[in-house]
DNA sequence: ATCTAATTCAAGG
DNA sequence: CCTTGAATTAGAT
């Protein structure tokens, strides 16, 4: 889908340009500080279209558009590298990290499918070219890996996609800033995974089909009334509180060791805060149209 | 060089 | 959107 000259969207400048970076004194391909693989969209601009997947730097920017200059920064930390280059050269972390990075911060410790994409592409606007190859691979990951755990939705909050949620067990898996690649995988053994623990009888018929049941190697999957269940979990509702094994509770639960890092989400983000900075969720926002307010929060404005 | 985690392609539900 | 598998790439030792 190619935007013909004619009618921009108002974010199309942002897009081949995506605004601030910050530059560091690292190098560009080592373990670099994260600073420098993260922009900046700008306060209060109101953008929910989707990135158009394009290439950037653009060698010609298609017209209409027109690279977005930033604001000029002094570069004294940089050691000569274009920002623009840095700000779209591969972030050092693998896919397990960034959708592990996107659910912690969020507030409600779990994301879509959709969001999760989302959140990727507005940190950094190296994933937003060839979407299809990386989100596909997203998936994968999702799929794959026991440390992220499936959470059907509730019937009354409908939407597209499940829940992405930590398993509560798969703790800090990038302890000594090691993003690019697990010494381990977190794998659930084969008994974990055939749940049968605190499930009564009554709460397997829940949401359970038999032919859905599988003997072994199936995924833990938290049913809808869990995810109802943390919706009003203060309203004293028992809903299924352990379907499979799992509480929502449990997924839930802020764990503080995250990220705990010179280089991680939270530090950069937060910056002796709280992580209550909320990434909104668009969900929690009618049209979107606030979608990218408050994303930043002014911490990372001022940063260094 | 080896081991195995991560990524990619891609079929099938 | 979700799951799997097979093949490939690549980080770490």
């Amino acid at each position: 889908m190619r935007m013909e000259g004619q009618e921009m969207p108002e974010w199309a400048p942002y897009c081949v340009e995506p605004v601030e970076i910050y530059p560091t004194e690292t190098t560009m391909g080592s373990l670099a500080n994260l600073n420098s693989y993260m922009t900046l969209n700008p306060v209060g601009l109101s953008a929910p279209g989707p990135y158009p997947d394009c290439s950037s730097p653009p060698t010609n920017p298609s017209p209409g558009y027109e690279a977005y200059t930033c604001p000029s920064r002094p570069r004294e930390n940089t050691k000569g590298y274009d920002r623009r280059t840095v700000a779209h050269s591969k972030p050092p972390y693998s896919y397990i990290s960034l959708i592990t990075m996107a659910i912690k911060q969020a507030p409600s410790k779990m994301l879509t499918l959709n969001e999760i994409y989302q959140w990727i592409m507005d940190l950094f606007p190296y994933y937003r070219q060839n979407q299809q190859r990386w989100q596909n691979s997203i998936r994968h990951s999702l799929s794959f890996n026991d440390c992220f755990v499936r959470v059907s939705r509730a019937p009354d909050r409908p939407g597209k996609g499940s829940f992405w949620a930590m398993h509560p067990n798969s703790g800090d898996m990038f302890e000594n800033g090691c993003y690019l690649r697990r010494q381990k995988r977190f794998k659930l053994a084969g008994q974990d995974k055939s749940v049968k623990t605190g499930r009564t009888s009554k709460e397997n018929e829940v949401n359970r089909t038999p032919e859905k049941e599988r003997s072994n190697g199936e995924k833990q999957e938290l049913g809808a009334c869990q995810a109802l269940l943390m919706e009003d979990r203060e309203g004293g509702r028992e809903l299924g509180s352990h379907l499979m094994g799992l509480d929502v509770e449990e997924l839930v639960r802020d764990t503080h060791y995250d990220f705990s890092h010179p280089f991680s989400i939270s530090s950069l983000m937060g910056s002796g805060e709280q992580s209550t900075m909320g990434y909104r969720t668009p969900e929690t926002l009618g049209d979107g149209s606030a979608f990218y307010q408050g994303v930043y929060a002014s911490s990372l404005l001022n940063a260094s």
